[in-house]
DNA sequence: GCTGAAATCCTCTCGGG
DNA sequence: CCCGAGAGGATTTCAGC
């Protein structure tokens, strides 16, 4: 698939915010019938337009209200250190995000957890035993104004 | 439903995973038939503990490769002003994520666009028309390590 | 709350334009 | 690329335990 259509797009766009539409109501919106719907969709997961379909849940209702934020920067920066910063993150399930940044700062980090004792424990036994941290600074997010993960386009 | 039992956070933790696991399967793994199961998740989607099902896009493919992690802070910060923020955020189709913060920095935001010069526009044209905003800081993220939309619990 | 069966609807495939 | 039809499954409901 070199470049997608608009009904390609247009399919997109509407996965993204609702991923149980059935091909059929789809068809609808878009006059289709079902099976041009049905092929696409397969072709854009199979192509990895699409990565996966998940259910989104409220992170209060499941115990896990506290978000914050971290930024942290390493000591050394050669690419070993980098990598295995990588590796070790990944293993941290309370992580939901971990970006390398352009700057001053090296990562963003984006945890979920059940309380604010539970951070306090975190960072003393699991993210400060991490290997070459330089600063690591903190941020608790109050409310949630907005959080999409849907793209515009 | 006033607490949930380990059958239901099952549920869950399969769901936020994989949302289009059947009915019929997940009951297979938890050595139940379809109907408990299906009457679970309905009453998991009805009460709010999933709050949608989305599909997750590649960023990169559908041509919003470049995320932004901007730091804002207020000049005001009566009642007024800050609800006012949220409002004009809430429009901006390009954000993704906003999180009103404990400490100096009031607002981080998470923004995805197609590139840098569409970022700079981004900045000139609609952040900065807010009102109300004292500092601005933007981070570029050069390489995503972790992203999940799933919750450890 | 669970099971099993039955009805309905959707998914998925395929012949044809 | 699309349509339409048909087989196979999944969803959804419900009586019974």
């Amino acid at each position: 698939m070199e470049k997608l259509d608009e009904t390609d797009l247009k399919i997109l766009r509407i996965l993204q915010h609702d991923s149980k539409k059935t091909t059929k109501e789809i068809a609808d919106t878009l006059h289709l019938s079902a099976s041009p719907v049905y092929e696409r969709i397969r072709r854009l997961e199979k192509k990895g337009y699409i990565k996966r379909n998940v259910a989104l849940l409220d992170k209060k209702l499941i115990g896990r209200p506290i978000t914050a934020i971290c930024m942290v920067s390493l000591r050394y920066h050669n690419e070993g250190f980098i990598d295995k910063f990588d590796q070790q993150i990944k293993e941290l399930k309370e992580v939901q995000e971990c970006y390398h940044m352009a700057g001053k700062v090296d990562f963003f980090l984006k945890i979920n957890l059940e309380s604010l004792d539970a951070y306090h424990e975190f960072i003393r036994s699991k993210l400060s035993k991490i290997d070459n941290i330089g600063v690591l600074e903190s941020y608790f997010v109050l409310k949630e104004i907005l959080h999409t993960t849907a793209y515009y386009f």
